[in-house]
DNA sequence: AAGACGGGGTT
DNA sequence: AACCCAGTCTT
C-alpha cells in the first residue's frame, strides 16, 4: 500500500477513513488527491464543505466526508492542529470507531490496540473455527478479546498491518489460498473444510425500491439545483429538483405531480425530453431515476430557500450522487424527444 | 440490537 | 443477484 509504514497521524487518519468499507484500489486515488490538496489538517479544516464533498464525490458513505471535515476543524481549533495521542481521545473523534482508533493508535503511535476489521474477523474465525456471528454483540466481544490476546505488544503496528494484509491477500472471502498457507497446520477451518461458511453473519439486509423523478429545469439564466440536507441518502450532495413517486411515471402522470406544477406552470408543452430510467443499487435501497428536461424561456418563480440557480458551465463544481453523474455523462445518448 | 449509509469488484 | 470491502452512527 502507498501509505504502509506511514507514521503521520493525520495521514493515517485520512487513509483509514477513506478505506472504511472501501477497497484499497478504489480509495487510493482519493487519498492521493486529499493528501495533495490538504497536506495538513489545518488545510482540510479551512476548506469549504462543498469543496470537500466534491473531492469525495463518487466514493460513497458521504457521512465519512462530513465527519472528516468536522473533525479536521475540531482538531485545528481545540487541539491547535496537533492530532490527539491517546486511544480514548482518538476514539472520541467523530467518524472514528474502534477499528479506526486502533489503526491510528498502533500505526502512528505504536500503542498496543488490536484492529478488528473484516479481514481480522475472517482470519480469526477460520483459524480458530469460531462460528459466533461477527455482526452480533457476542461475536464482536469475542473477536475483540481474541485479537487483543494475539496482539504482539512489542510491535502492534506491524502485527496489525500483517494480519490485515494476510486477510486481504491470502485468506480472502472466496477461494482462499489454503494450499499455500502458513497456517494450514493450525487452521480449524482448513482441517474441517469450513472456509466457505466462516465467518458467520446472521443479519441480511433487505432493499427497498425508490423512484425519483428529476426535473431538469433549464432557462436562459441556468438550471435549478437542490442540496440534499434532509436525513436521507446523499446528505449534503446536490441534485436536480426531485419528486419521489411510487412507480415509474408516464408523461401524463408526471405533469400532475406537485413539483412539475410548481416549476413548470406552463404545462406539458414545456417538456422537451425524457431519459431512460437510470438504476443504482445502494446498500439498503434500489434507486430508479428518470430525468425530465424542461425548457423555459424565463426562470420560474422558485422557492429560494430550497433551490439555487446555477449556470450550466458551473454544474461540474457541485458534488452529485453517482446516478446523476452518470446521467450527466451520457445524457445526450439517452434523451428521447417527447 | 437493528437499520441506515454508497459505490464498485468478484463470484 | 449476492456478497463483501482497512466500519460508524443513529434510533
Amino acid at each position: 500500500m502507498p501509505w504502509k509504514g506511514e507514521k503521520n497521524p493525520y495521514l493515517v487518519w485520512l487513509s483509514e477513513i477513506i478505506l472504511q468499507q472501501t477497497r484499497v484500489e478504489q480509495g487510493w486515488p482519493y487519498f492521493e488527491r486529499f493528501r495533495e490538496k490538504y497536506p495538513k489538517v489545518e488545510d482540510l479544516a479551512d476548506a469549504p464543505e462543498d469543496e470537500v464533498m466534491k473531492l469525495w464525490e463518487g466514493l460513497g458513505y458521504y457521512s465519512r466526508a462530513r465527519n472528516l471535515h468536522f473533525t479536521a476543524k475540531y482538531i485545528a481549533k481545540e487541539f491547535k492542529g496537533v492530532f490527539p495521542k491517546t486511544y480514548e481521545e482518538i476514539l472520541s473523534l467523530k467518524g472514528v470507531g474502534p477499528y479506526t482508533a486502533s489503526a491510528i493508535a498502533s500505526f502512528a503511535y505504536g500503542l498496543p490496540h488490536a484492529v478488528v476489521d473484516g479481514n481480522v474477523y475472517r482470519v480469526l474465525s477460520r483459524c480458530f473455527g469460531i462460528d459466533t456471528p461477527i455482526d452480533s454483540t457476542k461475536g464482536k466481544k469475542e473477536f475483540n478479546q481474541l485479537a487483543d490476546e494475539l496482539l504482539n505488544r512489542k510491535k502492534p503496528g506491524e502485527y496489525n498491518q500483517a494480519i490485515i494484509d494476510f486477510g486481504a491477500t491470502h485468506c480472502m472471502p472466496k477461494n482462499p489460498m489454503c494450499g499455500d498457507c502458513e497456517l494450514q497446520a493450525i487452521c480449524v477451518a482448513f482441517k474441517e473444510g469450513k472456509q466457505g461458511v466462516l465467518p458467520v453473519k446472521e443479519k441480511k439486509i433487505k432493499k427497498r425500491t425508490r423512484y425519483f423523478q428529476y426535473l431538469i429545469v433549464e432557462s436562459p439564466d441556468g438550471l435549478l439545483l437542490h442540496k440534499r440536507v434532509e436525513k436521507d441518502i446523499w446528505q449534503n450532495l446536490y441534485e436536480f429538483p426531485v419528486q419521489e413517486t411510487e412507480k415509474i411515471l408516464e408523461t401524463s402522470e408526471l405533469i400532475e405531480e406537485d413539483l412539475f406544477l410548481a416549476l413548470a406552470p406552463g404545462g406539458k408543452e414545456l417538456l422537451q425530453a425524457v431519459s431512460r430510467p437510470f438504476q443504482q443499487m445502494l446498500s439498503h435501497q434500489k434507486i430508479i431515476a428518470v430525468f425530465w428536461e424542461i425548457s423555459l424561456s424565463k426562470t420560474p418563480d422558485y422557492d429560494k430557500e430550497k433551490y439555487l440557480l446555477v449556470e450550466r458551465e458551473n454544474l461540474s463544481k457541485f458534488a452529485f450522487p453517482k446516478i446523476i453523474d452518470r446521467y450527466l455523462q451520457d445524457k445526450s445518448l439517452y434523451l428521447k424527444m417527447i
